[in-house]
DNA sequence: TGCTATACAGACCGGTTGGTATGTATGATA
DNA sequence: TATCATACATACCAACCGGTCTGTATAGCA
């Protein structure tokens, strides 16, 4: 309460890390985690080295946070992780699809997914980064897949087939088709292979009684 | 004829050349090509600057060859691009997918794919990069669709899909499953997600007459 | 109104980077 | 055998890197 009545200019610290972190994502999600340079996010944010390492204890802390506050909020909010499902699971997921593949921006074709990024190039080189990332790729992954069970649970997806299996293949096909999309700087091949996901999720609906 | 019986020792430009173009896959595949450092590539391969740069004007046609010259052959022949097909298009796809699920090592399970490592880390930053990468997608991407084709005409497999389009998908998928798989340092999610892609390839044959 | 912890600013540092310049051993050719 | 381009080796460099250190303005508290 105390806090919503201050009024300092350029002397809160909230924010100055608010700048720190957004200057690092962006920066990060260009460059990449190694090549990012400090400098140049401290350029970005305005602020200076001493406020960095006042917030931060190194650079590897600082990318920690931007993947725990940044990358992770925008990957589940972007993929409809946090709003409840309506329907059935495969049109709820289908129609996640189809809004993502509709409001795409030439600048995340040309940058693909942070998180996707961070874990291909951080995985193999700091463990820490790696847990983080992973566990957000699970919360994703574990969303789809509880959505899916209860889908069979309700009789709108097929029994045969395995929720977690599904779920885990249904992100690793959307990281990938970003993926191959960034290289071929292709908005039309992430469309075309977002729709052959949706195809692939058709085919999980229960077989027609006969 | 003449190259064949020459035996200098350690002055065949050759194998000099062929040393750094290992060692330097070697050191991209793991630190990414930004990260890879020259005097680490020079310690490998076992020669010095002046090596290095007698062959190559500069570290970025460097990473040139070696997308070119190693990366490329090591993903079409692993993916089985090279051999010619046998049977049909699913069948040969869905041996190609539980061979390499069969003979995955620690190694591409902690490393990912190479060329999915450079195509995330330099598509944005280096144009001939991005180029030769995609190309080399391009080159596998197309030889699944022309298989797929074939498979249409032969009446193997269903003619109301497009075969670029699932060509595309499947690459997609593969690279998507292997990067998932690296994050979480996974080989079983990795067989996982392949076995779900075999089971997608299964519903591309025509549906039986009734 | 002093006092102290917080929140920075900015100069500075050793190490590493990609790249260059110079020197030299080798092998083919004339 | 003399010549000369090739194929390196090695010393060196400016730029940049992440990180540290010291100084200082501010804000809450006694």
């Amino acid at each position: 309460m105390a806090k919503a009545m201050v009024k300092r200019r350029g002397r809160d610290p909230d924010v100055t890390r608010d700048k720190l972190l957004q200057a690092a994502f962006e920066e990060i999600y260009r460059r990449g985690f190694q090549a990012a340079s400090l400098d140049t996010i401290l350029a970005k944010a305005g602020v200076t080295k001493g406020a960095l390492y006042h917030h931060f204890p190194d650079k590897a802390s600082l990318g920690y946070a931007v993947v725990d506050e940044v990358v992770k909020g925008f990957l589940l909010e972007r993929w409809g992780v946090l709003e409840p499902p309506s329907r059935d699971p495969v049109t709820t997921l289908q129609r996640i699809l189809r809004r993502r593949a509709a409001n795409l921006t030439a600048h995340e074709v040309e940058l693909g997914c942070p998180l996707n990024n961070l874990a291909q190039e951080m995985s193999p080189l700091d463990q820490r980064f790696r847990r983080g990332v992973s566990a957000t790729f699970d919360i994703w992954t574990a969303a789809v897949a509880k959505d899916l069970a209860r889908g069979q649970a309700e009789g709108t997806v097929r029994k045969n087939v395995d929720p977690r299996k599904i779920a885990a293949f249904v992100v690793a096909s959307i990281e990938g088709s970003f993926g191959l999309a960034k290289s071929a700087q292709s908005a039309a091949m992430l469309r075309s292979n977002l729709e052959v996901l949706r195809w692939f999720l058709e085919s999980l609906r229960p077989a027609p009684k006969r």
